[in-house]
RNA sequence: GCUGGAAUCGUGUAGUGGCAAUCACAGGAGACUGUAAAUCUCCCGCCUUUCGGCUUCGUAGGUUCGAGUCCUACUUCCAGCA
């Protein structure tokens, strides 16, 4: 079957790994850069995919590990797919369950902690959910305890069932409180390894489930904040034959865009790059400049349900007092459809009276305000005035 | 009117002779970056930045080394009876 993926890329920043560019998939086009959704159990919480299309969303990603947990990547693909099951039109990405292996494995419950501060420790060994080794991964299930185990090959197998357009290999991400051996450990015994058996998996699945769309594989990068391993790690992975590429793991944030740099350095020009789990304005400018083209993240779906909305001024929790009696949209200037139709002061009292809807809306909003945030940096780039845009919504965003 | 019961933080409660204030809710604020998250953390009588200090169990007495707790009266409320 002919390969129904490819990236164009249409303009670029001079002088910056930064460019804009068109991914084609099966199930449609993506501009770059742009951002994804995260709907992990493919729903995003509290939104139809109507309105997730009408936020602007250009695709979704699901993770294999939720879905293969619950239905069963089996009954998904009997279902004809995430897209037909999920009955969302647009392009689909899957996770690969690499984030579980840390996320249940290290149990640090704030694991992502890119100032490289916290205070908190990882959980006991007999309270772990994950256990690494060289061939893979043996989960014990969030939802009822059962063991699984996952590797490559069943990475591999439970993304082809689930059917998105672009999956990514299975890798391990490590954590800014793993030491430089561990990283060094991790990256080649295991996360490269294992993007070598992804890309074999993966090619014999193509093969035997050839009437099936294509999907595009995007090998993942790891080296938390280590020039040397990132560089190690995007020349092995950008020398193979993937169709884009996952900048994944442990990032510091004062300096992520020089990291995104050392990869973009060594990765093909022609193939797209992905960050995954980044989604901060500062880290979206930062990331764009130094060459990634996508994003997902959970954060504006997350932080939404739990009251906290962006504004262009900083990011403000609805629930506080100051909202009740503040009878006007959140953010006037706002093409949401919250904010279109509602008051601040309705969203404050639906979270206060643990109302459905204040999850719904407060999604809604976020959702539209990064899509819309990524959208326009794609204009800027094309337009040629990125550094202008970039430092007058820091400005105000950050108050710098 | 009689009989019985009750009264503790903003609210509902825990505390049944030994440093009052448990739990929940309400309230104030914060956090959240490839979703074990409609979750979690902190504050929540008064004063104090902290350390700590002070006050307080409906009211007034009493018993006791010691009373939110036992006794008496009163007040208010609840239930039953009239």
């Amino acid at each position: 079957m002919a390969k129904e993926f490819s990236f164009s890329i249409t303009s670029r920043l001079s002088g910056a790994h930064a460019r804009t560019g068109v991914i084609s998939t099966p199930h449609g086009k993506i501009e770059t850069p742009a951002f994804i959704p995260v709907g992990t159990q493919a729903t995003l919480k509290a939104l139809t995919p109507e309105q997730l299309a009408a936020v602007g969303a250009q695709a979704v990603l699901a993770n294999a590990y939720h879905l293969y947990l619950r239905p069963g990547s089996e009954i998904i693909d009997a279902a004809g797919g995430l897209n037909a099951f999920m009955n969302w039109k647009k392009p689909t990405f899957t996770d690969s369950g690499g984030f579980q292996v840390m996320s249940l494995g290290v149990g640090f419950k704030k694991v992502i902690d890119m100032n490289g501060t916290t205070d908190e420790k990882p959980l006991a060994k007999k309270d772990k959910l994950a256990w690494i080794d060289n061939d893979g991964v043996t989960f014990k299930s969030h939802l009822d305890g059962s063991r699984h185990r996952f590797n490559p090959e069943v990475s591999m197998r439970i993304q082809h069932e689930l059917g998105a357009d672009i999956i990514f290999s299975f890798d391990e991400l490590t954590t800014l409180h793993h030491t430089y051996e561990y990283q060094v450990e991790s990256l080649r015994e295991r996360t490269h390894p294992w993007a070598v058996r992804s890309l074999e998996a993966h090619a014999k699945l193509t093969e035997s489930r050839a009437d099936k769309p294509y999907q595009a594989l995007y090998g993942v990068i790891q080296g938390a904040n280590y020039e040397d391993l990132r560089r190690e790690s995007a020349r092995f992975l950008g020398n193979m034959d993937f169709d884009g590429y996952g900048l994944g793991g442990a990032l510091t944030k004062e300096n992520i865009g020089e990291i995104v740099g050392w990869m973009a350095d060594e990765l093909p020009e022609d193939k797209p790059r992905h960050m995954l789990g980044i989604s901060e304005p500062d880290d979206i400018f930062a990331c764009i400049e130094n060459g990634a083209d996508t994003f997902d993240c959970v954060s504006p779906a997350r932080v939404g349900r739990n009251g906290a909305l962006y504004l262009p001024t900083g990011r403000v929790n609805v629930t506080n007092r100051k909202y009740r009696e503040q009878f006007e949209p959140l953010m006037k200037e706002c093409d949401c459809y919250t904010c279109q139709n509602y008051t601040a002061a309705y969203l404050h009292h639906l979270f206060r009276a643990g109302e459905m809807l204040a999850s719904t809306l407060a999604t809604i909003h976020n959702q539209r305000f990064i899509v819309r945030l990524v959208d326009d940096i794609r204009e800027s780039i094309q337009d040629g005035t990125f550094y202008d845009f970039k430092n007058d919504f820091l400005k105000k965003y950050y108050k710098k």
